[in-house]
DNA sequence: TATAATCATACCAAACAAGTAGGAATAGTA
DNA sequence: TACTATTCCTACTTGTTTGGTATGATTATA
């Protein structure tokens, strides 16, 4: 059980690009920054497509941005889609996958665990992330400053 | 991120050496009320050993009991020892192993989540789960009572 | 001695994760 | 027009993990 590089690297970019909001972003730009490489973040670019956050633009000096402010990019949505279905249980998706889910006394548990993260992730959204972004590269800056 | 079978099966089955305290339990037993291989549960059950919550009595007419009561046995020591570290972040358990994470700003997502998973299976035990397996069984037996 | 159980370890096939690779399409620039 | 830098598309590769099987030793009872 553990969380993918998709996601990770994922909401890096997200929360980059969130933090740079001054024109395009090249792919190229962030898997620098980030150490990712640029053929793997394409990828994941892709898989994000259908959640129709990002506006990119080909060719020369193309790039990516956001197509939505910060704060309505939902977390929720974003592990959902880079983490397939994030905790999944068939017994719960798919109501009839376990034969025993009638009196399955571990199927309430998997119910509860899963309701406790869509809670949580419902609540945050990439504005929060990039907060503590720009919060933390700002403490690095007056941290190098000092002698 | 799923959850493996070996916790769902582990799950089950200290659940029913829960629900079945008289004398031992034999693998054979559970695996044929529960639909799994015995030869699964076997190592299943050698994963738990190091939590020393199962007595097993070897050779003919053994068994396994457990040797705690259920209302002692925390879940989430059950989900740390079936499911790797759960929720695992490297970043997290390791700090040092992400160049990045003085500055990162996911890792305080990864934190915040895996205490929101940790706080809620600390407080449930194996008894909870118990518990609703026979409220479930007797449920069923009424309405089988039924015409 | 036969049988029924736990214990120990090795093996295996399929799925998945994490990336690499090659190239096509597009758009600005010299 | 040719060059370059980018996104877009899709296939491939490699290593790890999952979900088991298989074989057999050990132990205890009848």
């Amino acid at each position: 059980m553990k969380v993918s590089t998709k996601l990770k690297y994922g909401l890096k970019l997200l929360i980059y690009l969130g933090a740079n909001q001054e024109g395009n972003i090249t792919l190229k730009e962030v898997a620098e920054k980030e150490n990712i490489s640029v053929k793997y973040l394409e990828q994941i670019v892709t898989i994000l497509r259908p959640l129709q956050i990002l506006n990119s633009t080909r060719g020369n000096n193309g790039g990516y941005a956001l197509s939505k402010h910060p704060k309505e990019i939902s977390l929720f949505d974003i592990f959902n889609t880079l983490e397939g279905n994030f905790f999944e249980m068939n017994c719960v998706e798919l109501p009839g996958s376990c034969t025993s889910s009638g009196i399955c006394p571990t199927r309430d548990l998997w119910v509860d665990m899963r309701q406790l993260y869509v809670g949580y992730l419902k609540e945050k959204t990439i504005q929060d992330l990039v907060k503590k972004y720009k919060g933390r590269k700002q403490n690095e800056y007056s941290n190098l400053s000092r002698p």
